[in-house]
DNA sequence: CGCAAGATTATT
DNA sequence: ATAATCTTGCGA
């Protein structure tokens, strides 16, 4: 059994996003996201630096995309990938170093399972929900984006002061393993991937 | 201005 | 394995 944070948790500040990619990725492992009306369980992240990460689309500097994620931190960064799928991203560290967190799977909580949800919800052995209800494992940024209907439209808001856009803290000691990076080709002998042990897929999930 | 590559996903 | 689909950034 999982146990989660006091009632009314706080929501995490400029501080907190404000250090090192890597360290924000692994932490915000097991934290709670706000999204509208949706909330969920982070559950698989990425961190993706600046100028010395092949891999991250500031590597080569600001450009009209990667510009924001020279700003400061707590910000979203919401890009299209493949043309056809957005992918969320926090911006981490001070102004100027280029950085952010690729948000790449979640468990979005479902007070009213109905339709395709229903099929998918997961069961038995799966977190405990914080309010009675299931789960929906979206593992992978696009589904992410596509379920809580996050677009490129999205680009720029604030994690820090918005009442319907944040992080809070959720699990109190999330277990955590670190492989490398998904779906990339350059950058791919740094470990920062970061999974929630809990809700990788075994054997006995449905 | 043309073009290749891309932090993905669903389907075969 | 591969198609789908379009934005971005680079080089000419």
């Amino acid at each position: 059994m999982h146990k989660y944070s006091a009632p009314n948790p706080t929501k995490l500040d400029r501080k907190f996003y404000e250090r090192s990619v890597v360290e924000v990725a692994r932490d915000l492992i097991g934290k709670q996201l706000i999204w509208g009306a949706h909330s969920g369980i982070i559950t698989e992240t990425e961190a993706y630096s600046g100028c010395d990460d092949p891999a991250s689309h500031a590597f080569k500097g600001a450009t009209p995309r990667s510009s924001i994620m020279f700003g400061p931190a707590g910000i979203a960064y919401v890009y299209l990938i493949y043309g056809m799928y957005n992918c969320l991203n926090i911006i981490t560290q001070p102004e100027g170093q280029g950085s952010g967190v690729l948000i790449r799977g979640m468990k979005l909580s479902v007070s009213q399972p109905s339709g395709s949800d229903l099929s998918q919800l997961n069961r038995a052995g799966d977190l405990p929900n914080l309010d009675g209800s299931g789960y929906l494992h979206l593992n992978g940024p696009g589904k992410i984006c596509r379920h809580l209907n996050i677009t490129r439209e999205h680009n720029g808001i604030s994690f820090l002061d918005h009442t319907d856009y944040y992080i809070t803290e959720g699990l109190l000691d999330p277990n955590i393993t670190t492989t490398t990076r998904i779906g990339i080709t350059k950058g791919t002998d740094k470990h920062w991937r970061f999974v929630l042990v809990e809700s990788i897929k075994t054997s006995l999930d449905k």
